[in-house]
RNA sequence: GGCCCGGUGGUCAAGUGGUUAAGACACCGCCCUUUCACGGCGGUAACACGAGUUCGAGUCUCGUCCGGGUCACCA
């Protein structure tokens, strides 16, 4: 077979060489250890939390050590290609403070070792097309889906391995009138791999997130260009990530088991081959099994998700790095207000197995991020949230500003402050009761209390309250409207005696929480009705009076 | 089915031959407290199983079992 023949045959338009694209994108002048790595993520609209995962740990990786962290489009398939994916991809890593030294940008590139679209960089995978096929060691493929499927069918049956190596790799040998008829035929045709790999043997590999590994060789001949010409993702993987000296790949570990082939294509282009970590997927219970998180079943893997719901990015991303790195709630619990960015990632901390998505530490990772913003950090994140999810709310909150920002200011600061709210859409049912519009009765007093005697306690609270009142002074009054009626104004006493009052000055308290919030919880009363007005907190009392 | 990866409380996880086997979330109890939230104290709960190496194994080896991933002209 003359393959310098078949070469030209198949790549007439192929003039250049791979020494051509060595000069090209020359080593990067960059210090000893400094690591060049990339995020890769195909543009299906869909942003999620895998891509995150791997955007953090080679984002930190390349920049914690004075390297390039780039980012590069894998467009390559045709059938999933979603308009303004790329805008919505790049928009989202900004929004998580994945950042990038060069790559693709919304509309254009931004470097010296592009294109970053690997839709714009068929013709240097030709090149390397070419190559392969002039060394031998790579061929022409006709076969259609059909045979293909036909073939898989027939393994199935007589329980040998699936795929195109050996006995089954038809067009693997074939001479070169056969190649000639099918192309002057027109037939479509894919380029394969001349694999001399043998399941016979194995592969030592060292993966720096698994460790030891050891594999069985390759032996399939795996598809290099797509009938259309455009590259597979291994095959775009072995020439981008060379020409683009990428020094360490960061991946989902289902590309573990493809790893035997991308080290024998790299042998084959004569690539030196980059160090790999392969992350453990992200699971989630289904019933009583473990899987991995799926971007058609589970609508808790994309990024609009937590949007939607109101999880601060910071909240997702703190959640994500305890995965990552165990030693980072340490970490934050030492530094509580320190940027993440000055958290010393390290690769040996990440866990070779997959991890389970806890929602609840989620929410305890949010609570915590959310009690370390002020007031109008808070104020301004809800607002956004609510101008997206909940326009009324939004109205309300922005009528006043001011106020609304009082609200959040309730028992926030200081070494204990309070953990309410989880996520923002969270808000409304929290401070809602501020808003007359939003204002419901949701809970009752407990029916044990007589009708009229709240009646008489929330008349002599409306009687001797003066919004001028201190804290102390405020509930001193409310003690002493307790004591007066008979409840117990301290509630040492009340607890060891419950049933020589009536109730206790908790129970008052109750009455008058109810009246002005409309529910049994709330925060600090005193601070509530300072807030609320004395107009408005004598109208709700009057209004539950009339109610009663 | 083949190949590969993994297996410490319900969950996330420390742990690299000698520990009373950390810590966090969740759960339960108590304290603080006008409610809730916060905070404090305490509690339930784990090395998948079986051999082997060793004075000694969660840690090393082998086998078994279980879980996951992967076997496309998708990435």
């Amino acid at each position: 077979m003359d393959y310098q023949k078949l070469a030209a045959r198949l790549f007439p338009d192929v003039v250049q060489t791979p020494q051509d694209m060595e000069l090209r994108f020359p080593p990067r002048a960059l210090p000893e250890g400094a690591v060049v790595s990339r995020m890769a993520p195909s543009p299906t609209g869909f942003v999620h939390l895998g891509n995150l995962v791997q955007g953090f740990t080679s984002e930190r990786l390349s920049h914690q050590s004075g390297g390039v962290h780039f980012l590069r489009v894998e467009d390559t398939d045709a059938k999933r290609e979603v308009p303004g994916a790329v805008q919505v991809l790049i928009e989202s890593l900004r929004h998580y403070h994945i950042t990038f030294d060069e790559g693709a940008t919304v509309d254009g590139d931004a470097g010296d070792y592009g294109p970053y679209r690997q839709s714009h960089r068929a013709q240097i995978y030709h090149i390397y097309a070419k190559f392969l096929v002039e060394q031998g060691m790579a061929y022409p493929c006709f076969c259609t889906e059909e045979e293909l499927g036909a073939m898989r069918a027939r393994q199935e049956a007589e329980k040998v391995n699936f795929g195109y190596y050996g006995p089954f790799a038809v067009w693997r040998d074939r001479p070169m009138e056969d190649i000639e008829a099918e192309l002057a035929k027109g037939t479509p045709w894919v380029l394969r791999f001349r694999s001399t790999g043998s399941i016979e043997n194995k592969i030592k590999f060292t993966d720096l997130i698994k460790g030891n590994l050891e594999l069985t060789e390759n032996d399939m001949d795996h598809v290099l260009l797509k009938s259309d010409g455009i590259p597979t993702y291994h095959f775009a993987h072995a020439v981008d990530d060379h020409l683009m000296r990428t020094t360490l790949v960061v991946r989902g570990d289902e590309w573990l088991p493809s790893l035997p082939f991308h080290v024998q294509l790299f042998r084959a282009l004569g690539f030196r081959l980059p160090k790999y970590a392969h992350i453990g997927p992200l699971m989630k219970m289904d019933g009583t099994s473990k899987r991995k998180l799926s971007k058609r079943k589970d609508p808790e893997l994309a990024l609009t998700y937590y949007r939607a719901q109101g999880y601060p990015t910071e909240a997702v991303s703190e959640y994500l790095m305890t995965i990552l790195n165990s030693n980072f709630e340490d970490w934050r619990r030492a530094n509580p207000d320190a940027p993440l960015e000055s958290f010393a990632f390290s690769i040996k901390k990440m866990n070779p197995a997959g991890s389970l998505f806890d929602v609840d530490k989620l929410r305890d990772v949010s609570k915590n991020v959310i009690s370390r913003m002020n007031a109008a950090q808070v104020y301004a994140y809800v607002l956004d949230w609510a101008q997206q999810f909940d326009p009324e709310f939004a109205a309300a909150l922005s009528r006043d500003p001011m106020t609304s920002t009082a609200i959040f200011a309730i028992g926030r600061g200081g070494k204990k402050p309070r953990k309410d709210l989880a996520v923002w859409s969270e808000a409304k049912a929290y401070m809602g009761f501020f808003f007359d519009e939003f204002f419901v009765m949701e809970d009752a007093v407990d029916p044990k209390f007589a009708k009229a005697d709240i009646c008489l306690a929330l008349r002599a609270f409306a009687a001797n309250y003066n919004p001028a009142d201190g804290q102390d002074v405020w509930f001193d009054k409310i003690k002493t409207i307790a004591q007066t009626l008979g409840y117990a104004s301290d509630m040492k006493a009340y607890r060891a005696s419950p049933d020589a009052y009536r109730g206790s000055v908790a129970d008052v308290s109750m009455f008058l929480r109810i009246a002005v919030t409309g529910k049994l919880n709330s925060p600090d009363m005193y601070e509530v009705m300072r807030i609320l007005g004395a107009e408005r907190v004598r109208a709700r009392i009057d209004a539950m009076l009339a109610a009663l």
